[in-house]
DNA sequence: TTTACTGTACCGGCTGGACGGTCTTGTCAA
DNA sequence: TTGACAAGACCGTCCAGCCGGTACAGTAAA
């Protein structure tokens, strides 16, 4: 069957966030992953020729994508600021309420150096926020308190209940003016 | 009643620590722990009879050190806030370059259901915040503030500079009153 | 006091199974 | 023909959990 003329890699990444969401971060292994992914363990290898590759592959996808996402909120509200458009973001991802990023913790796992390219893009962000605003605690705690509100996310922590999690936004964006 | 030679419970909780934070939390094996700890593997299984329950343990002992270190801050300071008390710990445990809770990654991957008692503990301390004020958009803030502060040390990040963080506490320190 | 028994605390080798990565061979569409 | 996989066998490694020992402290009868 040659069907899937599609993107192989695309699939591929999706399934492997998929496995590590519903199975656990601890079960994401090739087969897994392939077998989700409606793909052969050969032709998975094909595309990424090693672990250590797809998970490169998901920390770079993850990334393109926020950027993408937060660009277009940026431009979209035309003047409001880049930590609006960063707040509300990230209070529509936290919204779902499973988190879609599990493989993180596969990544780490495998080897916490993966993390790199995303402790670099967030400050590469802070820096760009700070551009923006001559009050850098309130930056700060902005930015703390996103990372925060992510992290809950990420950890699957139902600990704030839906009207907390909104006040808590429109606190943040009072706050970031 | 024969005691234990030295408390070898405590020594391999702080052993498995130790090899999550140094070897990454993907190298925390039974055999590594036991290593560390300078005792047998069998001796390991003879405290914690499988891994799921020395994670557990792993668990517990931070929660408690953690409730213990809370409660001495905030009764050390007499009438200062809960919240404060929480800030200043929270500050001080993120002082630290290295992340002491390596482990949690090694937990998720075991079984993300390890968590569920951090949670409870972190909606728990919550409530016992509301109670202590009546600005909950603040709180609010100020609590996944603290949260991503934690997050960002967990995860290693260098994110924030020294003085980034000293300005965030005490941003955080006047918001909360 | 000696001997015999019991439970505790720990040792360390073993194994069955899973997993990652490689390789070979085949297939189908462009 | 060639590029993009399919299908899966194979191998080396690793690891959790198990099991048979060992050392020793306490107890208690003889």
């Amino acid at each position: 069957m040659k069907v899937p003329r599609a993107n192989s890699r695309e699939k591929i990444l999706a399934a492997a966030a998929d496995v590590a969401r519903e199975a656990g971060p601890g079960s994401l292994s090739l087969e897994a992953v392939a077998s989700r992914a409606g793909v052969s363990k050969g032709g998975l290898l094909y595309n990424f020729p090693t672990k250590a590759k797809l998970m490169q592959g998901l920390v770079e996808s993850y990334l393109s994508d926020f950027q993408k996402a937060l660009e277009a909120r940026a431009t979209e509200a035309g003047h409001e600021s880049v930590l609006s458009a960063y707040i509300k973001l990230s209070a529509d991802d936290c919204e779902r309420p499973k988190p879609s990023a599990s493989w993180m913790f596969s990544a780490i796992a495998e080897d916490p150096d993966f993390l790199t390219p995303i402790k670099a893009f967030k400050r590469q962000l802070f820096e760009r926020l700070k551009g923006e605003t001559d009050d850098l605690g309130s930056l700060l705690v902005c930015f703390l308190a996103i990372e925060g509100m992510r992290s809950m996310n990420l950890f699957d922590s139902d600990v704030l209940s839906e009207d907390e999690r909104k006040l808590l936004v429109s606190s943040l964006l009072k706050i970031a003016g």
